[in-house]
DNA sequence: CGCAAAATCATACTTTCGTATGAGCCTATT
DNA sequence: AATAGGCTCATACGAAAGTATGATTTTGCG
């Protein structure tokens, strides 16, 4: 559902880019079977705009990555989301963090791996993540974690 | 010195890059001049190539910020263990506390999965760590992140 | 030029992680 | 008492991660 919104504003967003080149495509032919602007003009305005375009859309698409898989489009007001975390999931987190596998936290809780691995699972759909890297950057910028 | 040997090759790619352009324009110029191709043609092909180098230039000047955001030599009391790990390494590193799988840093990098093993396991050797989530809390201690 | 380090990639395996599902137990709240 | 949420555990399977080895290719340096 999210993913899917990003993606159809995606759609939308590149689709009327595409609508508006066309056009300004159109005119600027025009003009130069009718008024005769030089083939040099012409061929330096379309490089010029494609390669503002290609570098949007290359810093786009790479920046998305980079700084924020998931900029969490409805909790932008930062922080106060309401991660209710229980205290046991709260440890494990922790315990992830300092770069425990799930058979070492379950150790030093004195539960089994299994379990952990189900606190693990729910950590991830309360944060919203894949993997438990994404999971200990997210924390670390909730502030969830001690350090 | 490093710095300075990437961006000269930096000046000549990008230098040689835009002789080569010049010189595909001149060529398809005359050949539109000469045997009539359309213009229409003349457009899509310059409009794709700009498309293409303009994405790539993008793409790469922000892969800058994310892999080498650090001019600065010796920084920080790194302390004790003398960590000289690799530009790539040190990339792979970065992108591995982002909380990518290596999958993605393979793909972000334009290499292959399993070369980031390779990286990731000499990272672990140098790190003296096991796991991924130790490799990104050592690094963390150690001021090798960005954040 | 030639060497050593770095970077690339591959194949084959083992281990850990993550997901899905179901279930039993305990406690606070309705 | 019934319900809900939290904690526990299990099995099973698929997906990543990690290990081990070997082989090229690039590249910086003496």
């Amino acid at each position: 559902m999210n993913a899917d919104w990003i993606l159809k504003q995606k759609v939308l967003l590149y689709g009327s880019l595409a609508g508006a080149l066309l056009l300004v495509f159109r005119v600027v032919e025009h003009h130069v079977m009718v008024e005769r602007v030089s083939i040099e003009l012409y061929a330096a305005l379309i490089a010029g705009l494609f390669l503002v375009l290609g570098a949007w859309v290359g810093y786009q698409t790479t920046q998305e990555k980079s700084s924020a898989p998931d900029p969490t489009p409805q909790a932008l007001p930062s922080s106060v989301e309401e991660l209710d975390l229980s205290a046991r999931e709260k440890e494990v987190l922790q315990l992830m963090a300092d770069g425990l596998s799930n058979r070492e936290i379950g150790e030093r809780l004195f539960i089994s791996e299994n379990t952990v691995k189900t606190h693990v699972a729910h950590l991830f759909v309360k944060l919203d993540v894949k993997r438990r890297t994404q999971a200990i950057r997210k924390a670390r910028e909730q502030q969830l974690l001690s350090l």
